[in-house]
DNA sequence: CTGAAAGCGCTTACAG
DNA sequence: CTGAAAGCGCTTACAG
């Protein structure tokens, strides 16, 4: 076992102080390149890693913020906790988080002003769930990413900003799970889709249309048509009637938004219960009960709470350590029936 | 934000110094009775939590000893990957792996051997990865319990003894899982499983074959045979000629062992493939390929790796942290298909 | 039973 | 550009 290399045997080998080797180590100005060079290769001989222990209780507190919508949805209030979550973890290692969530009619100006104010304030970086529209968030994140502030997204992505990274689901393979269970559980008979929205510039939507799309062909699959709407529950319980009357014919059905509920209850109210194969999104108060009954045969689900609790820690950890990250994380869609439903419900 | 509350400031409280608040919080002997419940009650009227990163800087280094025996199967491998990795991860926070594969010839004597060694040498804890058969071990178990060192056992369990607690799969879900997805499949056909042993006490294989039959109940799908084929490859290409002569009209196998791609080889060969419908275990090279032909429809899957991992951390964290552990960790299988496959493999 | 002091491995003003 | 020294929040011999 080789014993752990410190800055103290980097210093007393070239003679320097640590204070040096630790300017030099930690790209911080005020050091003569020549030492620097120097550090930095017996560094790399000895072996050298910063002990993170050490670091953490020595430095000054990083302050991430993380900002989001308020939404009468839980799916942002998920994110939340899980973001909260990790922060307090990390609490021992001297991070604090500041959880901000940002009145929908303040929205994007109040989340813009947000930020900027924590660019000001010595924020280490600040994680944001961006929304559809949000016009100037752009070029904030450019301005806060020169001043070593770096914006990372979750949920959603603004892919042509500055943002460090993103943390999402991973909504393609969610869709492909989708249609290929179809095409298991009902092959060659014709299927639909829900989403959110169809045609906006929302990746994470637009990705699960193409997977499902994607692997439907794959599969000889014939999709129908694919509906939207809106993430909201008047308009899925309205397009389902349309989708039943449109295609009585339907042999299975993949509800790739957070209406789930909704359209279970409309497709059990028409009598269409058992007789579609339908593969579900989430996990929800009626899910057990529609599972149960073969209303629903499976359901994609991912922690929500792992996205935000993903998104603070790599944060932290590209602050804190320098670790590069990836451009995107996405976090693995899981396929749930009935029994390992259990699994993930608390 | 409350600040941070530290011994020096229930030391100071108290005007005592915070060598004795170190004793009285941690348990340590040579303080007064009095003394340690005073400083027990304002540390929580203060709302003190030890800083770990502090904590893990000053203690000497906790030692932490890995044992299982050498065997030709990747599974024990990837579950020593996964403790090495987790031990290098908290390399930082003071602990040390010592990790020992021991041959076969020398199990149990040799395991045991180092077992009692290593509570001599002053070893913080030992996970053991347990055999079938292990007489001796829970007596060694036993004692060093009894000498505060406590044994944690991972992958399988030997329930009746005293390790602290066990890290396992959930096989009974993943039993569950099969019957249910095959009887979605294949309703009401008759359907087989292969295990690697019947009507041993090994707990992961009981509870697989509990849960496979009491979910097939559920669904009323008839389960025709349980077949056995010891871990072997052999056995498993004899057991599945034998299962398919006996059983022409076969509609669903769950292979619920490691040799799930000996047992696919074997159905295709026999010209059964994508006639009956098969759910594998586990994931190994060929799979692709034969989700892709439809000889196998889904596969469960749950990284072994992590089992190792787990295992070491939450050792680590019941000895640093006094966190107190559950009786039993398990693993929540995955379903998987071959649209999300590539999420599985590096 | 209790305390003073050194030490864990870093970082950070401060002084030069 | 460089260094001496204090400090982060604990633990641990050592002395009393």
């Amino acid at each position: 076992m080789d014993k752990k290399v410190t800055i103290y045997d980097i210093a007393a080998k070239l003679n320097i102080s640590t204070a040096t080797v630790n300017r030099a180590i930690n790209g911080k100005p005020r050091v003569s390149a020549e030492t620097r060079r120097l550090v930095l290769d017996t560094a790399r001989e000895m072996g050298f890693k910063a002990n993170k222990a050490a670091v953490s209780l020595a430095r000054k507190t990083i302050k991430i913020g993380f900002l989001m919508a308020e939404s009468e949805l839980d799916y942002g209030h998920e994110v939340l906790r899980g973001a909260r979550y990790a922060c307090e973890r990390l609490a021992d290692f001297n991070v604090q988080g500041d959880f901000q969530v940002v009145r929908q009619s303040d929205c994007p100006q109040g989340m813009i002003r947000i930020m900027q104010d924590m660019g000001q304030a010595g924020y280490g970086g600040i994680i944001m769930l961006p929304q559809y529209e949000m016009p100037g968030c752009e070029r904030v994140i450019a301005e806060l990413s020169q001043k070593q502030v770096p914006v990372v997204t979750a949920v959603s992505d603004l892919p042509h900003s500055k943002r460090l990274f993103s943390v999402r689901n991973n909504t393609r393979v969610s869709g492909k799970m989708a249609a290929e269970f179809l095409a298991m559980l009902a092959p060659g008979k014709p299927a639909a889709m829900f989403t959110a929205y169809k045609n906006t510039n929302s990746l994470v939507h637009q990705e699960s249309i193409d997977g499902f799309l994607q692997e439907a062909r794959l599969k000889t699959l014939p999709i129908v048509d694919i509906y939207e709407n809106q993430d909201n529950p008047q308009t899925a319980y309205r397009a389902t009637e349309k989708l039943l009357r449109e295609h009585p014919d339907l042999g299975g059905l993949y509800i790739g938004t957070a209406n789930s509920g909704t359209v279970c209850r409309k497709i059990s109210e028409l009598g269409y219960g058992g007789k579609i194969k339908v593969v579900a999104s989430d996990i929800f108060p009626e899910l057990n009960e529609y599972l149960r009954q073969g209303v629903i045969h499976a359901t994609i689900f991912q922690e929500p709470s792992n996205i935000g609790a993903l998104a603070f820690r790599y944060l932290y950890e590209y602050l804190a350590e320098g670790r590069k990250p990836e451009s995107v994380y996405t976090l693995n869609p899981q396929l749930v029936l009935s029994s390992n439903l259990e699994l993930f419900v608390r």
